[in-house]
Formats: C-alpha cells, structure tokens, sequence
DNA sequence: TCAAAAGTGTTATAGGTACACCCATGT
DNA sequence: ACATGGGTGTACCTATAACACTTTTGA
C-alpha cells in the first residue's frame, strides 16, 4: 500500500469524522441524498434544505451527507433522516444510483438516492452542519436546487408509487388506528387519483393485513367510523406468497 | 488539498489505469457489475467469469470493474459489455447499488449492479485481463460466487421481468424479423410461465410497434408463419402517452 | 329533522382464460 | 393424405367502474 493511502486509512479511522476537510472526502466519495416525501392532510410535500456552505450555497437542495467509510449505505441514509428529523424504525429505500462525471463541481461524486415517506405533523426538522434551514415543500413549488437533485427528486417521485404499494409505505403516514376514509384520503394523494369509495372498500375487504377493530370515532358530527389496524407481519406473508398488492 | 490527495489525483490522472497498483484504487472506490442474461432457444442463461486474480481467485463471478474517474456510472457498464462481447448499442440497465462495508476483503468498495439481456448464439465472450475464462451459466446451475454477487444476481433476475416489459429488452434477442412464436418463446422463458396462444396473438395486434411484414418464413414442413418487426419509436411514444405493455 | 359522512348493493362492461377448431405447407 | 405448427373464433367468467341507495351520528 503506498504511504498517500495510508494516510488517508489514518484519517477516516479518526473518531470524529467531522473535522476531516471536506477536500479530503473528494476527488473520490459517495454520499446518500434523502428524498424524504412528507404526507399530511391529503398533501404531500418533500423535505428540502438549505445550504449553509459552498458549492451552491443558499441553494436548496435534498438533504444528504457524504457516506462515511464505516458505515454501510442504507444506514448512512438512516442517519440523514433521523439527523433531520428524529424519526428511527422508519424504512427508507434506495431509489437509484447517480454517477454523472461533472455532477459535483468540486469533484467525483457519486451519490445513491434514498427515498421515504413520513408524516409532517409535528414533526420538526432540525437545521444542521451542513443545512441553513429545513422545509416541507409542496411538489408544485419547488425552488431550484442544487446539483441534480431535481433529476433525483422526479425519480423518486415515481419510485414513491410502486413502493407506497409494495413496501406498504402509506402505513408510517397513519396512526395505529385510522378509518378506511383516511386510508383512502391516503391513496388518492400518493398515487394522484380519485377512487370510488365503493370499490376501494371492496378491495380492502380482502387484505387480511387490514384489521377490523371493535372501536369505532367518538365525537364526530356524523356517523362514527369503523377503526381498523395494519398488521405488518401480515402484510409481509402475504407479499411472500406472491399475493399482489394493487390500487 | 493534502499532499497525499494530490498523489492520487495525479495517479488517477495517467492515461494507462491499468498499471495502476490495485491497492491504490481501494480503501474508497466504486465499481461497476453486470449481470449478463443471455437468452437462446428458450434457455435463459447468465454470462460469469472465472477470476483470475485475489481476492477469490478462482472463484465464479460476475464481470465487473472499477470505475474510472474520468467515466460515467453507465459508461463503465457499457464498457465492461463491450470487453467481454464486443456488443455495443445494447441498453444497459441500472438495478441497485451494493454498499456494505465488508462486501470487499479488500476495502470499502460500492458497487452498482447493471443488467441487460443479450442474444447468446455465436457471442464469443473474451476473457479479459481480469478474467481467466468466461462462460453461459445456466440460471439453474449457479456455481458460489465470489462476494456478495449471488444476491445481486438474484436482484438482477427479478428485476429482469419489469425491463423486459417497460425497456422491451426483448427484442434485443430476436432477429429483425420475427415470428409471434418466437415471440412467444422469449416471453414464456423471461417471465417462466406458459402463455395461451391465442391469447397472446389477441394481445399482439393491440401494439402498433409491432408491425406485420409482407414477408413469411420459408422452407418449413407447415403452414409458414408471418414475419414480424419492432419499432422502437413507436415503442418510446406508446410509452410516453402513458400505455402500460403487460403480458 | 337535517346535514354530513359512513357504509352497502346493483348493474353494465371490459378483459382475461380456456379451449376448440381451421389453415397452409413439405413430405 | 397426414403430420406439423400457424392462425382464428367463441363462450365463459371475473374484475372493475359507475352510481344509487341506506345508515348512524351530533346538532
């Protein structure tokens, strides 16, 4: 091994991965960058940044950080997310791999894409190291971002579909106990169209992962809804015996 | 920049990568693997090579290689297509990237899976500098792999199914001209189920990218079929507006 | 008793599946 | 004439879409 990549064996063992100069990353590094897509109230928003340092400083742009050499890549994409935002046991899903020569002006960067879908309510997304300020942005404004992240971000966008279905991502965006008009409320804003209600309650009848439960709404000026559960072990079974998920 | 960068950069830099010691590219680097389907007469196969180099000399594998620095994520795929079967104009898919940290004996290496499908009749695979041999394994008849390649083989495999659809990777292992037998055959054998004839020939007529000749077979002891072709504008557009091929 | 949202039922149609049958060619 | 694979037609069944209707609560 020559002694150039021994000293930079001796940097990434430090401890404290922060004070290595960001050029020392360079040249040749991957990063994760998180499109954290946030649902609230029939919205669906994606959690953006701004930047806090050059290249494309007060740019906003997708969360993401470098990938550090002791740390796997999914968990390195869980880091980001529970940076911003506190949440963990959250499952966040690569997307795609972006490896364009030029797309980093400061040198070789490959990044992997991340993708999540979480509830916005009260959830607070911290400023950090590398980020000015957070926001929830609504997908019909979104401002120009840096690098290629808006590239990135339409992928997700699509990726979001199949795994809102196949992943049962809609289940992190509800309480434990939600109604069927939630449930749908849910669907209609991630796959962006009206559903009948009739058929959609059909087609629940026949998800065993779908619990009834005895409860029902209190306190609504209406008829009270039925409550039901989401049995994820359930729900993994019956992907396993090749059942397919469909809205 | 430290002085142990500007090393690397300068090594990286030098026109002949290959002379460069293979301990330099590690410790941080990013590769490519493909994952080679060769189809031909209803045998669905996958290309390997035999490793001529540790670690796990010897061993079975996937072709794959490093990534320049001066090249893009899927200009490196294309380029290790081309060494082992000099096919060029063949579209090559991203599957997933493969980051855990002890995936390489060697070091930290991040690798992004690629897959296609090729014809694999009278495709001579070269062994390369990296590679003692290559052959067409049967999908049934998998030898231990070296690294993690057996689970990205799987990974490839089952997102084979969704390219073969949406990318029409299929007519990458048909002549020109065609039979809806054929046709038939590669579906049958990629998605492993058999179809109805004449179901599928209903469906076929629904697709105007598939356009009958003038022409038939010849010199056959029954009734000779029509040809087929495929065109792939039409394709692209049928796809723009929205159609979803299914079979 | 009314508004609001929950929840159920009915019907028409499109699309898929299974299967039977006819057709054209070489030997 | 017959074997072989190409090619077509039909009848059934199920999934889906559209829409109307009934039910239960709070005010």
């Amino acid at each position: 091994m020559t002694d150039s990549l021994k000293n930079i064996e001796s940097l990434i063992q430090q401890k404290d991965l922060y004070s290595i100069p960001i050029d020392d990353f360079f040249k040749s590094a991957f990063s994760v960058d998180c499109v954290i897509f946030g649902y609230h109230d029939c919205q669906l928003k994606v959690l953006l940044i701004e930047r806090g340092t050059e290249p494309f400083e007060n740019y906003w742009a997708l969360p993401g950080d470098l990938v550090y050499p002791t740390e796997d890549l999914d968990f390195a994409a869980s880091r980001v997310l529970k940076d911003l935002t506190s949440l963990t046991d959250i499952s966040i899903r690569q997307v795609k791999t972006f490896g364009k020569v030029n797309r980093h002006p400061l040198g070789r960067v490959i990044t992997v894409a991340y993708t999540t879908l979480v509830e916005t309510t009260e959830l607070n997304p911290y400023a950090s190291s590398w980020a000015k300020s957070t926001a929830w942005h609504s997908l019909k404004e979104i401002p120009q971002l840096a690098f290629d992240h808006l590239e990135i971000l339409h992928e997700a966008r699509n990726e979001l579909n199949a795994l809102v279905i196949s992943e049962a991502l809609w289940s992190q965006v509800l309480p434990a106990k939600f109604t069927l008009t939630q449930l749908q409320e849910v669907f209609e804003t991630l796959l962006d169209k009206k559903l009948d209600k009739g058929n959609f309650r059909k087609k629940i009848q026949e998800y065993t992962f779908l619990q009834k439960l005895e409860e029902s709404q209190k306190n609504v000026n209406h008829r009270p809804s039925q409550l039901y559960c989401f049995d994820q072990d359930l729900f993994n079974k019956a992907i396993i015996k090749g059942f397919n998920f469909e809205m």
